[in-house]
DNA sequence: AGGGTATCTGTGAACGTTCACAGCGTCTTG
DNA sequence: CAAGACGCTGTGAACGTTCACAGATACCCT
C-alpha cells in the first residue's frame, strides 16, 4: 500500500560508501569489522531506516524463520486460561531475540490438523510448541516422522519419551492440595479428575493418591472432562455415593466451580460442611463463593523454559531433557 | 533437522519434462496450461513431494506472507474469554486460504509495543488485526503512519474513521438486555460500566441509557474495569447510594460475578430481589450462582467480517465499511 | 492464402540476502 | 627479510521463486 521501497542493503552499502559484505556482517555481528566501516554503516542505516528483509535472508539461510504454536483444544474448552496469555507473550519474547516469529495455529478437529501437518511438513516451520495436547493426538506422531524439532509446554503423557517437555509439577501441587486438605482435619475427601487422557487428569489424580493412600477408594474419585457441568454431575455423583463427604479436590477450578454449585443445593456449607480445592488459579478461582483455594502453576517460567527447549533443538542439539517446575498453595476461603 | 533436501520447482519440473516456468504456472492457478502438462506436472508433484518454499516466493512477490494479529491488553486481563479462541482459529481459516499466516503478538506494555512497532515497520507483515485495542493506544497511530492494512476486531471508539473494523452491536445488545429488564417490571435499573475508553464501556452504556432515558441517572451508574473486585465495589455503592435497587446490568459477566458476590453478602436474593444482568456469555456467565442472563456476542461472524476487511485492504482497497453485527439475549436465572 | 487471435510453452532476469573465497595490507616472528 | 598470521574488505554465486517477454503452434475469419 502506498509504500514507497524499501531500502536494501545495497542502498546502505552504497551510502556508507562500503560494500554490501561488509554490511551484511555488522548486521550479523561479525568480529572482523574496522570501527571506521561499522560506524559509517550503522550510520547509513539509521539515515536510511533500514530493515533487513527476512524473506531473503531465510531463503538463503534455509529455515522458515518461525515456531508455530499449536493449541490442541480437543474439547470446546479453549482458551479460557490467562494460562495462555502469559505463556504466548513469553514465547514470542523469547523467540524474538532470535528473529523467530510466533504463529499461531488451532488444532481443534481433523481439518485443523490436516492444515497443521501440511504447514510443518512444508518446512514453513523451524519448529514447533505444542499446547494442551493430549496423548492420543495424531499430531503428535505425525510431528515425529517430520524430524522437527518440537516440544510440548505440560508433559505429553505416556509420549513424555517421544516429545521433550517443560512442565509444572502437576502431581506435587496435587499433593500439595491433599495434604493441606489432610491437615486441615478433614477425614472424607474426594477428588474430581479431569480426562484420563491428559496430563492434568492423570497426574493430579496420582498426587492425591500419594498422600491419601488407600484412602481414595474408587468411591471418593470421579472423573471430569475440565467443564463447569462436568464439575457439578460429578459432585452429585459423589454426594450420593458418600453423604458425609467433608472436602473435595476437583482438579480445576472450572470443575470446582460447577462442585460449589451442586453443593449449595444440596444444602451444603462450604467450607464448613465441604470444603473445596481447585486448581489452575484462573480467574473464576475468585469469582466463585466462596473464593477458591487453588494451586497456582508457574506459568511464565514454564513457558520460558519451553522455548529454551525448543531454541536448543533448533540450535541442533540430539535431544534435551524434560522440566518441571513446583506449584504454589494459593489459599482463601472454600478450605 | 536431519532433513533430506527438499525439493525445489526445478525437481518438479525435470520429473514433468517441463519447464519451471509451466510448474509455476499450475501452481498459481493460471488459466493457460494444457491438461496434458497439468497432469504430468500433478504426478511430479506428487512424487516428489513438492511444497512450495514461502520465503522464496515472498521475496520475489514483495509480501511477507503474515499478518499479525496484536493483543492490546492493557490491563492484566488478559485472555479469559473463548473469544480469542474463535476470533483466532476463524482467523487463520480465513487468512490461509490466502497462505498468509498469523503471527501473534502482545501489546501489553510499551516494551511490547515497541517489539510491535519494529515488526510492522520492519515491513514484516502484510497487515495487523487489531484486538481490544483501547482509544488512546499510541500503536494506532504508529500503525497508521506505517500506512499497513490495519482492521480493528471490534471498534475503536474514537478512531471509527481511522481504522476500520468489524464488531458487535454493542450498543443494541446492550438495548437488549435493558429492554428486556423493563419488561420483566424492574424499575430501578442501575449499570456498572466498563472503562470508558473502550468500545464496551462506552457502547454498551449509550445502549442502557437509550432505553432508560432520564431514568438513567449518573446515580445509578458506576464504573467498573472489567476485573471482578471492580464489579463487586462498584455494587457496594450502588446499594449504599440506592438501596431499593431492583435489578442490575453490568457490562460484563466477570463484573457481573462480582456484583452477585456482593449482593449475597448485603443479603440480597437474586433474582428475586435484585435481577443481575452481564454481557460476553462468557465461561463465566454459567458458573456463578444463578447463572447469569447475558448478551452473547456472534464471535465467529466478526472474526470472519474482520479478516475479509483486512484481506480487501492488503488486496489494494482504498478503504473499506465498518461492519456491525447483532448480539443476542440469552436468558439464564439472574434476571 | 494471409493475417490476426488465442493458447500454450520456455527463458532470462529479477527479488534481497548470506556465505565462501580471494585479495590485500600490516604486524609478528623466526 | 621472508613467511606466516591476522584483520579487514569486496565479489560472485547461490537460495527458490515469479513475472514479463518472446516464440511456437493451432484456429478462425476475411
Amino acid at each position: 500500500m502506498g509504500n514507497v521501497k524499501r531500502p536494501t542493503i545495497h542502498d546502505v552499502a552504497r551510502v556508507a560508501g562500503i560494500s554490501r559484505g561488509t554490511v551484511s556482517r555488522v548486521l550479523n555481528g561479525d568480529r572482523y569489522v574496522s570501527p571506521a566501516a561499522r560506524l559509517a554503516i550503522e550510520r547509513a542505516i539509521a539515515e536510511t531506516g533500514y530493515v533487513v528483509n527476512r524473506n531473503a535472508r531465510n531463503l538463503v539461510r534455509q529455515r522458515a524463520g518461525s515456531v508455530v504454536m499449536v493449541l490442541s483444544e480437543p474439547h470446546e474448552k479453549l482458551f479460557e486460561d490467562p494460562n495462555y496469555s502469559t505463556t504466548i507473550r513469553t514465547a514470542i519474547r523469547g523467540l524474538g531475540e532470535r528473529d523467530l516469529s510466533l504463529v499461531m495455529m488451532i488444532a481443534a478437529d481433523d481439518r485443523d490438523r490436516e492444515q497443521v501437518l501440511r504447514y510443518v511438513r512444508g518446512g514453513h516451520a523451524d519448529g514447533v510448541l505444542l499446547m494442551s495436547t493430549h496423548s492420543g493426538d495424531p499430531l503428535v506422531d505425525a510431528l515425529r516422522g517430520a524430524r522437527l524439532p518440537a516440544v510440548s509446554c505440560g508433559a505429553v503423557i505416556g509420549r513424555e519419551s517421544v516429545i521433550p517437555y517443560a512442565a509444572c509439577d502437576e502431581r506435587g501441587g496435587a499433593r500439595q492440595m491433599a495434604e493441606y486438605l489432610v491437615s486441615r482435619g478433614r477425614k472424607k475427601i474426594a477428588m474430581i479428575t479431569g480426562p484420563m487422557d491428559t496430563p492434568g487428569g492423570i497426574q493430579r489424580l496420582e498426587g492425591f493418591t500419594d498422600v491419601l493412600g488407600r484412602k481414595a477408594s474408587t468411591r471418593l474419585v470421579e472423573h471430569g472432562d475440565w467443564t463447569h457441568a462436568s464439575g457439578e454431575r460429578a459432585m452429585a455423583r459423589l454426594l450420593e455415593r458418600v453423604p458425609d463427604v467433608d472436602a473435595v479436590f476437583a482438579a480445576s477450578d472450572v470443575m470446582a466451580s460447577g462442585a460449589l454449585h451442586t453443593l449449595r443445593q444440596a444444602g451444603r456449607r462450604v467450607p464448613d460442611d465441604v470444603a473445596v480445592g481447585g486448581f489452575d488459579d484462573s480467574s473464576v478461582a475468585i469469582s466463585t463463593h466462596p473464593p477458591l483455594t487453588t494451586v497456582r502453576q508457574p506459568l511464565a517460567d514454564v513457558a520460558q523454559e519451553t522455548v529454551r527447549l525448543l531454541l536448543a533443538l533448533i540450535d541442533g542439539a540430539d535431544q534435551v531433557e524434560p522440566v518441571t517446575l513446583p506449584t504454589e498453595l494459593i489459599v482463601r476461603e472454600s478450605a
